[in-house]
DNA sequence: TTGGGTGCAAATTGTTTGCAATTGT
DNA sequence: ACAATTGCAAACAATTTGCACCCAA
């Protein structure tokens, strides 16, 4: 099977933008890479180093996420709720859809809904630089 | 001119939800209805009611907007940049354009991408409850 | 009168930063 | 060796909360 864009990141990664191939750092992308949920706080990402063994600070996640975010290697999203998510950045963009009920997150694409936007940026005399789309869902009632 | 849904919530409105008609909570509504900028962070309202001469804590103003929330008469929405930003909720739902270089506020509505929302999280077994779209974008460059 | 409302200061929460010690290269 | 990186604690920013006093109903 062909890989779908889920090329791993690894050391030479971090070399290539200029940061050093750290302990914080691999164990880090590891964590981002393995975990069950692909989309965490730094808190979540915090909780799983020290529960695997590997004492690194909050602020070093921070920083570390940080870092990541400005490479490109990881995104930041602000859904509600005040904390950041991160997730790895596979290339592809995508949006989401966060269940109201569980908290899964659920990632979609739609072709359309980009144009429009496009669209409707430029009918407003306007570039569209970014955007931000998140849907607020439930589980379909069965009959409830 | 028939009015497009621009009621002016007053005291009534405040009543009706079981909350006192206070000056402090006046006034804010006041402050939200006639202010330049449609979209406020509650400092944005602290510092218009100093403006004003008003001596009203940061304090209650974040209790205020928050009780307005609930009632239903403000949205409160989290663009990027950390501070909440809140509107009165006039009833019809748009959602927003920002632009990066000067934080101007637009609104727009959009049909065709509500359906397509509503379409998407049917098709992965959800029922839409809420969303949140936001168009980050810049001027359309003349020529630079 | 009286329970909700307010101001102020103190407490929380999420995140960033200063600095001395540590570590990749 | 030397600059980059980390850990820890202190600093921050946005928002919330405890409590004594105050005011709308």
């Amino acid at each position: 099977m062909p890989d779908r864009g889920e090329r791993i990141i690894e050391s030479d990664d971090l070399r290539k933008v200029g940061l050093k191939v750290t302990h914080p750092r691999m164990r880090i992308l590891d964590i981002l890479s393995n975990a069950p949920k692909k989309h965490m706080t730094a808190e979540d990402v915090y909780r799983e180093l020290l529960e695997q063994g590997d004492d690194i600070g909050l602020a070093t996640v921070y920083r570390v996420l940080n870092q990541f975010e400005t490479a490109g290697i990881v995104v930041r999203h602000h859904f509600e709720g005040g904390q950041s998510v991160y997730e790895l950045d596979h290339g592809g963009h995508h949006d989401h859809m966060v269940c109201v009920e569980t908290g899964k997150v659920i990632e979609f694409h739609n072709d359309q809904i980009e144009r429009l936007q496009r669209e409707i940026a430029e009918a407003h005399g306007f570039e569209l630089k970014d955007h931000s789309l998140v849907l607020y869902v439930r589980p379909k009632r069965s009959k409830a």
